[in-house]
DNA sequence: CGTCTGTAAACTGTCGACAGTTGGCAGTCT
DNA sequence: AGACTGCCAACTGTCGACAGTTTACAGACG
């Protein structure tokens, strides 16, 4: 997508940073502090500001006037209204899939699918990896960019959440099959019954996350 | 959305650079030269730097390693791709406001929808204006703020395009149409309907505004 | 005459320093 | 004791300057 790597390190910074948050090393509703992250990532002041910029129009940070950036807090509704995007790039994207896959995106899908179940029965939890691989996959076969380019930063949203399903097993199972029936309307070609089967997926997915951020 | 308004220079000069790239003062395809925008803005090029970043994100500039920033510049496939991802995120909104409107709702698009009729009559143009006031009050009828804000950005490269189809009366009128007809399916509560209406609106914009590049 | 090369101007990327604002703390007054 | 006020430290916002890279141009060479 991007250049071999970022060559500037306000480009750098950018990708540090964003692992930062994401694996809550800065926690949500915490302050980035300048300096010290500058000094940690042994860089000046000036591109880290250019990266929060970048992030903070991602969503990913949010800016106040005078003191700097934050990690966003997510409630119930900000929840609701991510997975209404979610769902509407999501459902648009599986339906896009059915229409457009070819032989290499099936292959690919199943592939997926199938080591989700090898690992499951192996007493693995089903890795969060997968699920999103499994995303990725059929977004590769939708073959949509501008949509493509949304879901992710919408998934980045999500797993700022940290709201950890792995553990949850019916959920795994459930998840699965929907992937799965995901896989046959798209390998159908059903356009409608994919969109649909996502919806579903989703509604699960979402219900499931609120229902664990109430703790 | 945003706070009250934005204090600092950098928060300033987001503004002012979108506007300078939207109405095309800086023409797709050049480049943004830091001295010279800073100069004119009166700031120095470290808040417009972090400006730029923030466009960057936003998908207004590209950024390319050592040469700065770039009006990116939109082919036949890119204006496919913006349109399938603002399909999605505006058929989505179009179900959501027919599920959810509320007679407020209803009056701020019959009055959209009304004054462009007047205006039509009278012998003006429909203006571009109108139309983003209709997409508008049906995404406040939606009630979905992240699928607000993305479509906002999308509406912006499509501004970005600058294809002008204020001229062509047939577009016009069926866009109008269209419009009534949408009105029609979300006082209704029809969502499914909602949706198919906005798609071939959306179908019928995007062929437009193609054949209108071709030149 | 076209191409290649070397040099200089222009521009981006980065840094350190200064100014203004915010938030907390101590001291004072009621 | 509680509230108010004034100060101080910490941090953000901004600027000007320097270093490295790109680009344009001019001259040399085939």
């Amino acid at each position: 997508m991007t250049q071999p790597l970022h060559l500037s390190l306000a480009g750098q910074a950018v990708d540090v940073l964003r692992e930062l948050v994401l694996t809550g090393e800065l926690p949500a509703g915490s302050r980035v502090n300048e300096v010290e992250i500058a000094h940690r990532l042994g860089i000046s002041r000036g591109p880290l500001r250019e990266a929060i910029r970048g992030l903070a129009a991602e969503g990913l940070l949010e800016l106040v006037p005078h003191r700097g950036a934050r990690v966003p807090m997510a409630d119930q509704a900000e929840v609701k209204a991510l997975f209404e995007l979610r769902t509407a790039l999501e459902c648009a994207a599986a339906e896009l899939a059915a229409s457009r896959r070819t032989d290499v995106d099936i292959a690919r899908l199943r592939a997926v699918s199938e080591e989700s179940r090898r690992n499951y029965h192996a007493g693995v939890k089903f890795p969060y990896r997968l699920d999103l691989a499994f995303h990725q996959a059929l977004l590769e076969a939708a073959r949509s960019p501008r949509i493509a380019e949304q879901v992710r930063l919408v998934q980045q949203k999500v797993v700022l959440l940290r709201a950890r399903l792995e553990d949850d097993a019916p959920h795994q199972f459930a998840s699965m099959d929907d992937h799965d029936e995901l896989i046959n309307a798209v390998v159908a070609g059903d356009a409608q019954r994919a969109g649909q089967i996502m919806r579903k997926h989703l509604s699960r997915v979402c219900a499931q996350m609120i229902t664990s951020l109430a703790d």
